[in-house]
DNA sequence: GACATATATGCCTATATAGGAATATGATCG
DNA sequence: CGATCATATTCCTATATAGGCATATATGTC
């Protein structure tokens, strides 16, 4: 089998740079896709290519304005990422560090301490 | 150009399922390999594989003990992930949906109002 | 209608999987 | 050493890109 498809889901679409770049540049508002063009600096075709796995996620909208199609983020498809990825903030930060020492200590002390102190 | 590598960043790590589930596994301690493979219900060799890439972005690390290899979790190699997604938060959370209404007003109030009101 | 602008789609190629199956490597024990 | 348990690697195949390039599909303009 080969790997999930990029539209398979919020992770797999976001794997791929250019993408996240596309959805920090429409998270400073709406755009049309030439804008895109310009911003990335990738051919058009390839934005439009982009532009489509993000929207099969649900990462963005599309809104047609005229000849222009204006893309807005939706933020909300990343949130399954966000849920997951929330989880080992313990792992590196030290607010959560402080706080895994201090349930070791209620642990500790919990635990029947028939050793006295 | 295909896709990046798997092994490219945390990012392409993480895009796969079985992945992201061996680090919720290993989120509870240290694991050797079997154990890895009794709780995924996967055969043993896509296991090792799947840690193979997990460890090439640094997010699992490897200790020897005896004739059974214990993987640990390295969550920091997930913090890039993190930080990325974090920013996206506003757009579905109740709490910055208020900020923002609260951020709008202000706006407003700043902009010479001169259509009176 | 001819034409220009804005965007999407189709075709092609090189590359990288993920899983299945078989096998190799390594450590431990009798 | 031979057997066994634990893990890693190799080979195979179907599948899916990402980008380059050409072209199709609107839509607005003169």
């Amino acid at each position: 089998m080969a790997r999930a498809a990029t539209t398979a889901d919020a992770f797999n679409a976001v794997a791929e740079p250019r993408r996240r770049q596309i959805l920090d540049v429409l998270a400073g508002g709406e755009r049309p896709v030439n804008d895109l063009v310009r911003v990335l600096g990738l051919a058009q075709p390839q934005v439009s290519k982009h532009l489509r796995v993000l929207r099969e996620v649900g990462a963005v909208d599309v809104r047609d304005e005229g000849r222009q199609r204006l893309y807005r983020l939706n933020g909300e498809a990343l949130k399954p990422i966000h849920d997951w990825v929330k989880n080992y903030e313990r792992t590196w930060s030290e607010r959560f560090e402080a706080l895994d020492v201090v349930l070791e200590e209620l642990k500790q002390e919990g635990r029947g301490n028939d050793s006295g102190k």
